[in-house]
DNA sequence: TCATAATATGGGAACGCTCCCACATGAATC
DNA sequence: GATTCATGTGGGAGCGTTCCCATATTATGA
């Protein structure tokens, strides 16, 4: 294998306990050994060995991230993946690796894998099951849940505000004049999309609007076809009372809402508007783009972060739950220019 | 902190040698004893030591990836990020864990972050510097690039095979009766784009058509606002003298082109028809869906996984180089219905 | 000049595991 | 009855660090 702090030791002359000095910069070292240490280390290429150095400080410097996935897209996710990326530079700057894993139903393999390769912290993205949220819980690892939830009310919870969010666009459509409104409401047992659909229909309700019954589309799941098929298997109900408006509970729904919409030949927003949440890439890419609400996608996985790395150095952490302000981005599939 | 497996000797009444070999399964272990050591360990619901395992074994059974990144997105983009998804699927079921990093130009940072860690091997993902490369062969950890180039001709890459796609393309908009054709050539630095740059114009050429130097637009980047750029920045001419497609070396190109077309009032394929390359989850979500190339990026992490794995266990690996049959999709924005 | 502090260095234990070796038992073979 | 072999067990070294402690040297101040 490679060299080890011996080696340094011994062709620096001086002992493993000096090398280790001037590598840690604690403790006292001349500046004569210094240069012979740095010049050895130099000259072997020689690097500390992360697993010994774990292994007696008891510190790996490692986070781990679990991402729930249903079926496949995890890290490539416009949503998660964003998350990830944030969490990825934010990591770096402050000296973590990060390990990512992805959990599917019900499994507890993806956290022993964590919990055995001792990770200093875990950030547990979206709903995760409570079996597997308490099988951490069990081990003193901190951790803290991203876009999630759970019963516990000790553990940090970094959400978007999709009350707020819902209420936004229900106002931006009533605004606009539609009173006639079909709803595509993704997974009710998503936190999300729960609070985006009904907040969305209560501040509708408040304006002194409604939304029918019928023209809501539930959907289990929340991808582009799902977006797509929702409005395709109601076709012949949707196109004799077509609405004004579509809301989706996300973007990717609302795209491929979008999709059967232009496929048909109507013309958005003049035939009928399109709204989503989320605020994707993509949603930005379509034609005509998405009007949408943005979620803080970077900052969820920054603050993530920053209160992960509290927890493990044992700071203290006041706020048990953050949640941002959502904010909504008006384009032109609801307002053409 | 957790228990070791001192506490479960203790506990079981055996000897630690003992308790290692129940849980690893080497050597002779009475039923008795397994009995006794896997209540304790059940009990007391222990967990390994990684660190400590992978001090005394020599192997982490962590494998890290590098993302090379040029600005920001890495994990959620839509191409790396699905090899990624591919390598974190693949890795699990050969139980490793994965270190994800990601690297900026020039910076050998991200390399020693994993050498320190000691991973078992390494993952490039594309154009990560060959200062970069030739410092991590210094190390003798192995490691595999994917899309991505070295001069060094003893490691292995895993590629798309661009010039056959890049002819694909051409092939399909040639005999669809295109004879002005504008590219958006993607950064020439990259492989992919180069090669499918070249190809097209050289099968273009080889069909007895041509493609004017004044009709080809480079862009420095390849994301969606770059393909946008390159039309709206170069729009006076375009407009003049309208070609009847355009080809871009990637989706994204392809898709902010496509979005100036559409703003602009062309029909597309009718007026004009645009193709891009990678076949990303969001060419078949616009509208129209877009005409491309599809690459195995799945296919590319995976056997990304296979290959590393062997090389770890030092298992022989024949085929220095890989790449795969691209497969030409196509979608109504060069065909209509 | 002698205590005291500051600076500098090396030795050795410890982190939690694996694996080698020594040893003990009982069955099988000669 | 002695020798071999399969089965089972425990002790101890070692992986590459960090960190504590003992010791040595030099500087500081009465």
């Amino acid at each position: 294998m490679g060299y080890t702090i011996i080696d340094i030791a011994l062709r620096a002359g001086v002992s493993k306990s000096t090398v280790s000095r001037v590598i840690s910069g604690n403790g006292y070292t001349s500046k004569e050994a210094q240069k012979k240490v740095l010049q050895a280390i130099e000259e072997l290429q020689y690097k500390p060995n992360g697993v010994a150095r774990a292994m007696v400080s008891q510190r790996t410097n490692n986070i781990g991230v679990i991402i729930y996935r249903q079926h496949h897209p995890i890290a490539s996710h416009p949503f998660y993946g964003k998350i990830l990326d944030a969490i990825l530079l934010k990591t770096e700057s402050l000296g973590y690796s990060v390990f990512v894993t992805t959990d599917k139903e019900m499994s507890l393999k993806s956290a022993d894998f964590m919990l055995e390769k001792r990770v200093d912290g875990l950030i547990l993205i979206s709903r995760l099951s409570q079996e597997v949220i308490g099988y951490i819980d069990n081990f003193k690892v901190p951790y803290l849940i991203v876009n999630g939830t759970t019963e516990k009310d000790d553990v940090i919870q970094i959400v978007n505000n999709d009350q707020k969010g819902g209420r936004l666009v229900a106002e931006h459509l009533y605004e606009l004049g539609h009173r006639r409104i079909t709803v595509i409401a993704g997974p009710q047992e998503h936190r999300s999309h729960k609070l985006r659909f009904t907040s969305f229909c209560e501040r509708i309700n408040e304006l002194g609007g409604e939304i029918l019954k019928t023209d809501i589309y539930y959907s289990p799941t929340s991808t582009f076809d799902d977006g797509y098929k929702a409005l395709t298997s109601h076709w012949n109900q949707f196109s004799q009372q077509t609405p004004t408006a579509v809301f989706a509970t996300n973007d990717m729904l609302a795209l491929g809402a979008m999709q059967v919409l232009l496929e048909k030949g109507f013309r958005i927003p003049d035939d009928i508007a399109v709204a989503g949440f989320d605020n994707i890439d993509y949603s930005r890419m379509s034609y005509p783009p998405l009007t949408t609400v943005d979620v803080e996608k970077m900052r969820m996985g920054e603050d993530a972060v920053i209160l992960l790395d509290r927890l493990i150095k044992n700071e203290h952490v006041s706020p048990i739950s953050i949640d941002y302000e959502p904010k909504l981005v008006i384009r032109k599939s609801t307002k053409g220019s």
